[in-house]
DNA sequence: TCATGATTTTTGTTATAACAAAATTATGAA
DNA sequence: TTCATAATTTTGTTATAACAAAAATCATGA
């Protein structure tokens, strides 16, 4: 019984992992994520409760662990939201992942096989299919696939999971400037660099590629943040 | 009344921060940085919570935090432990450390002032006598506060609290093996080649000595877990 | 219209009990 | 003794109620 039949909400069953606390974490993650909640949304922990019908406690402890993270922010001693536009926390997440994705890129790179490249490259093709046809969600999961199939070469589990809560962090504020933010087949150039570096064997030639592919995220984001900003 | 006057156990009332969960965290967390438990030592919540006099719910929240940050480690679906000798590990949190301390240093060298450069220049005196007198405690915990003194000029909150639980991770499981790793007045060198490139205005080289110092200390540490595995 | 204070509602936190499952101990046979 | 299995205890998780405090709402006055 691991379908939603009526569709009406979502259900704790849906989930393999016996614990709720998971079920509500995963759960607010995907939303956030997908850009469901604008930034300053507010999050009490009776609405999520009920919302993914589960009791206080999971939907406490999964709100507390995404503000620990990063992923949402308390504003008040009872309120945590959905956290705004912030270029500060954009810089400052911005130069972890370049130490970080930089470190798992280039401790990785010469692990990489063949079925590793091919991967990377179908992926890239789907990005650049997805970005013609300004399907942006499947582009940026796509996008997302393919650096997390080069981080994952270094067999790091600590590190892996630190730069996951890293990408939520700037998911969750930013997210709605991702249209804006894609259009330009952002990335393409900096992908098949790293590919190539992965095939010559070269760790600093991928760091690099990838290190410019975060810096010219970067540059695109601030941009369209700060005319964001003005506009309002 | 803010005083332990019996001094029979710990008491939730001498934290200033309502909440029990972050009593109970820091708690633990100090207990763990001073080498209270051995490694494999199990940490079932029943037992933390009658301990600190709060309930389960707390201990619960503090311990899976605790987990999470990788300073505790599951064994089992019912099994938390204080982590084992890992030298996977080691040199995992060691590639991160250098990663982030590193970027934290180079961010902030800048920004120092004389008043800093004196608070190093004190520190680094205090060290090197609690290491003339074989109190290593005190050295370890001048140590840190040497290190954080330069971390916390960048002004990266999210990035120092990364930093500070990397921390943690390895303080937790190789707390027994600082008396073999400290006793060669470990970092001397390093720490003052820190604060001449602070004087000088010099980025990268400040930079480059508190990677130094991290590689020393990682040199010791691994070398130190060798011998030890080997004696059982 | 706006500020300010009082009132009401909402909310986070925690202790607790109940349950299911894991860990431990006891038991028995080879 | 050694190993498998059964019985027992311990343990993590969760829903819930109660409480205090914060947030929202309303009322009142200028």
């Amino acid at each position: 019984m691991n379908e939603n039949t009526t569709g009406e909400e979502l259900s704790a069953s849906d989930l393999q992992s016996g614990r709720l606390s998971d079920f509500a974490y995963s759960s607010i993650k995907e939303q956030l994520a997908r850009g469901a909640y604008k930034p300053g949304h507010k999050l009490p922990i009776r609405s999520v409760a009920e919302m993914l019908n589960v009791g206080a406690t999971p939907a406490r402890e999964a709100i507390n662990r995404l503000v620990f993270e990063g992923a949402l922010v308390m504003v008040g001693p009872k309120t945590v939201i959905v956290p705004h536009l912030d270029l500060a926390a954009l810089y400052e997440v911005t130069q972890m992942r370049l130490a970080l994705e930089g470190l798992a890129t280039e401790k990785g790179a010469l692990r990489a096989t063949n079925d590793i490249v091919d991967k990377l490259l179908a992926l890239q093709e789907k990005i650049t299919l997805s970005l013609d046809e300004k399907r942006y969600g499947d582009a940026l999961h796509d996008n997302k696939e393919f650096h997390f199939t080069i981080y994952r070469l270094c067999e790091m589990p600590h590190l892996l999971s630190t730069i996951e809560a890293l990408w939520l962090r700037v998911g969750a504020s930013f997210h709605d400037l991702y249209p804006e933010f894609a259009e330009a087949k952002y990335g393409v150039h900096n992908h098949l660099a790293a590919i190539e570096g992965l095939v010559d064997k070269d760790p600093s030639a991928v760091r690099a590629a990838m290190e410019n592919d975060i810096r010219d995220g970067y540059r695109r984001l601030k941009k369209a943040a700060q005319q964001r900003l003005k506009r309002q």
